[in-house]
DNA sequence: CCATAAGCGAGACGGTACGTCACGTCTTGTA
DNA sequence: TACAAGACGTGACGTACCGTCTCGCTTATGG
């Protein structure tokens, strides 16, 4: 994302420590305390660092958390092929409300998304470095269902090619916004047997024919 | 909603014109401001009230914000019936989609959702005054659609009552959390044709048979 | 000072119990709050009486406060015959000391009078109806000093009658700022020894020739 | 005054303009406002510094202006030797009252000393920044006296050290006390008659024999 | 004997200042 | 040049009292 430092060669080299350290403190500060009091003055202190060194590196909060947010996301979701579309949908689905219920996720995740409702550029940045690397999911397990005929072929070739993904989007946001939904608003459990439900439902929509 | 009242019938009483002015202040600020520029001073301001008067009715900002919101969807209840299932669910997704592009609601709510993260009062609070509101549309949909004919009367008596509400939690949550991820995160339009894939998504989930 | 109350003899009198109550309460409060921290509502709760009533007697915390000190002069101060100018001196002094020993009388008269720096009413009426009426023990000290002969009479008649008043002012000024000083600012205590060297001082200075 | 200064020599240093400013604004909004009017962000905006820069230095209202009081004291402390116990006296008395006729001093001094009848580190604090820096003056004006043969020698030896300074302290007292009531509570003139008089009082007082 | 008129308790109201907090910038000295 | 420390100007915070204003009730007289 960042030209990899425009830096002039002179002078102290910034201390690499200092940003691990920095990036640890906020995702800190963030589980303890929420975006709201979340303080600079407090993620320097944890981090042992001067609020200057802090602000030589970020140009606020904003993107201090979303830096050390995205950091969370870093690790790929990958899924292992659990032999049908049902258990496929199950496993993503419980894979991500565990995710969600980490505290430094849950409220980093929700704050930066708060914020981004008046930043588009914030909410650019929440999408290309969190959500579209989800999203590779769905296809994965489409492709998945389609070779052990779950599901039928894509149709042939005619198609607009933005319509290909259509489908897939509206499967992603049923998925991520329904768990994440329920894990935040109605703050009830993402077991086993609602994980079953929901991917019925789900199969069911994609698949079945008027009873 | 507030049926005890513990309150002496002693003293001045409150003076309802100011909560009204509060709250509509609070929503213009809202849209204008965001969340994190919005200052009860500046509320206070422009509903002609003093200060303490805010904090003598509200714990906080959160709290403001949560009751000035929810007076918004209180408006915006009912839905027509439509005549049809997929017309009716279709409604309440295009209707749903509509307040979240407000920006007053899309900032706001948005933003208690994050502080509620880690505030379990705030969320109930949230929950009862804004999104268990929403729910008895989906116990009224379903309701009519049985009268239709669309959809099969409920079971006979002895499952658990618990067990009744429970497919109606899990569709809300689909309803609404699939619109909220698609305006706040996927930033796209909800207009007919998404409204339209996402009802048949839903129809065929709950009454399709595997093709 | 008041006409009699130019009031109107319709409607519900005055509570004449109000009136010791909240005095009581404010000369309470005063002693233990100081009258920088003393409130008004603070004293109508220990007066067991509304905010209203209080302001429909008083002005305001000046009125009050100073309404409340005055009642504690009332009481004249009437020292015995102690047989000897300097008993009766070293009386008066050990008297006046244990008045500004007590807390109430030390920090209410204190504080109407670091009032009426700015407040030319406020000092005439503290002169007026507290400091006024010490003067006359000077006068008569003087006078039962002149009947035993340790003082010289009067001069004859020709001086200037306020010159007669004259010594007695700076004596009053001299016992009274000697004390208060001694108590309030040195804060050291005013026993028999020091209202001796005291007395011993004035005596001396007043009748004393150079040795 | 602060020799141990546990502060370390780390961060940027605390700018004595500020101190300047703030303790001139001071005084000028205290001649303005008086002390009840006075407010601490007035004086910050006159001095043209933030809030917190005041506050990070005292701790309220009480101190500042004690603070600022001594300031003034302490430019004015030195006398000329105006030859003779008499004069001396007379000067200080004139100067001490002069001092006590501006309105800054006048009312803010009364002002600290009445709310130290109940705070007694406020007490502290004015002894050692306003009144015991007096007191250096009856001691130079006794050894003067002594020098020039107006007043017996000290004592030789054996007596108790604090002895040694308890008429001081008794001289002190009287002085400023006397000064003080005819200012703020008699409300009379000092003018060099009535210095003369209580000079020669005091002479007598210290070195007169009984006529 | 009840109407008028004030007093009274409670407590909400518009204000003003408070003292605190975090922000983001700056100025030191040291590495 | 980076860095730790910490003072700085700014501006919102939430609180406390001020003095005023409704309320509904009580207590006196006077028509």
């Amino acid at each position: 994302m960042e030209p990899p430092t425009p830096h002039k060669r002179t002078g102290r080299p910034r201390s690499a420590e200092a940003d691990r350290a920095i990036l640890g403190a906020t995702r800190e500060a963030l589980v303890e305390l929420g975006w709201g009091k979340l303080t600079l003055s407090d993620v320097a202190a944890r981090a042992g660092v001067a609020k200057t060194t802090l602000y030589r590196r970020w140009n606020g909060k904003n993107e201090l958390v979303v830096d050390a947010i995205a950091a969370l996301f870093e690790e790929q979701l990958d899924l292992p092929d659990l032999g049908s579309l049902h258990a496929d949908i199950r496993g993503v689905v419980l894979r991500f409300a565990e995710l969600l219920n980490r505290p430094a996720i849950r409220t980093g995740l929700m704050a930066v998304v708060a914020e981004a409702t008046h930043d588009d550029a914030l909410r650019l940045r929440i999408r290309e470095a969190i959500v579209d690397r989800q999203k590779h999911l769905v296809l994965l397990g489409r492709h998945r269902a389609q070779q052990r005929g779950e599901l039928p072929p894509d149709p042939p070739a005619p198609c607009d090619p933005a319509l290909a993904t259509r489908d897939a989007d509206l499967i992603f946001d049923v998925i991520a916004g329904t768990v994440v939904h329920r894990v935040m608003i109605s703050a009830a459990p993402v077991d086993d047997e609602w994980a079953d439900r929901l991917a019925l439902l789900l199969i069911l929509g994609l698949t079945g024919v008027r009873s």
